[in-house]
DNA sequence: CTTATTGCAAACGTTTTGCACGTTT
DNA sequence: AAACGTGCAAAACGTTTGCAATAAG
């Protein structure tokens, strides 16, 4: 049964989709359709879930290692794809970020303390009151952001929690 | 006329009971009361608003030019206040995060994104869904973040927005 | 043939750490 | 005297950048 709250999982469009819509993305800029960028969409549309970009790089250069791509590529990719709104990333403080493809509707994300899982949720009073609170202030809202932190029903089993 | 979800600024609690209440802090733990300890407290009781590690820093350099403060010792000053509840931070990614004296009661946080101005909100909605969020997922919710995130009145008439 | 892209390594800004020395208890 | 705290410099961390070589259009 699913929560009323929950974000769908990734009902994904088809790859193609996604490709051509890159190919647009890249030639409308007067950017180049490499074969890296190529394995780095491809890697990352079947990524399910959150990733950083370290263990992207890992995981192209242990599923190509014939082509050998550098993680400034992968940095640099993520970018760009970030800015055309293909992934959306979360924040992690000092420790750095974790991408999605962001392809899905808008969510915020809970997270565990302890093992690191991250559900997502879409809460319409939540985004209704964010709206609010900017007007009030006279700010012209662009994003938001909202975490909540706990301990995941797995880890309050953990006995160091107990 | 205030807001009616504005927090009310820094209605602070004299400095003394801080001073105690942090001496009680490090006598419980077996740690011991420095002149630098001392130091950061005041300068950061004194600060109006959020600051950087690097930000109280300077202000402790120019301000104690006598006491000689490495800046590993505010970072490790300012670990101990935030684990104890006495600082709170925020985080801006890999651009680092930024203190506040933690006295206050819990708020979040609406920041520009041209002048990095920080204003602060409380909502009960808000607070509660959160609440049933983590509930409704089996969480034991520890901690939040919610930042809005946009332009403030003033940056909206800046040329470059217009 | 022009322009963008790449990998590499070096640089970056923030934060943490190892260590010998100094201070607090 | 024991234990903790300090400044310093070096290391660590995730990320960005300059550059000469390479690939795409």
């Amino acid at each position: 049964m699913k929560k009323s709250n929950e974000v769908a999982t990734s009902p994904l469009i088809p790859y193609e989709t996604l490709l051509s819509r890159f190919k647009e993305l890249l030639k409308s800029n007067n950017l180049k359709f490499t074969k890296q960028r190529e394995t780095i969409l491809f890697a990352l549309y079947n990524y399910t879930g959150h990733f950083t970009p370290e263990e992207l790089y890992r995981r192209i250069k242990s599923e190509q290692p014939g082509l050998n791509t550098g993680i400034a590529t992968i940095y640099r990719t993520l970018s760009l794809l970030e800015n055309a709104g293909l992934v959306t990333s979360i924040s992690f403080g000092t420790q750095g970020k974790k991408y999605e493809l962001g392809v899905k509707a808008h969510h915020d994300h809970i997270i565990c303390t302890n093992c690191g899982k991250i559900l997502e949720f879409y809460d319409e009073a939540i985004e209704r009151r964010q709206e609010i609170i900017a007007e009030e202030f006279g700010f012209k809202m662009e994003d938001h952001s909202m975490k909540i932190f706990g301990l995941c029903p797995e880890c309050q089993n953990d006995r160091k929690f107990q």
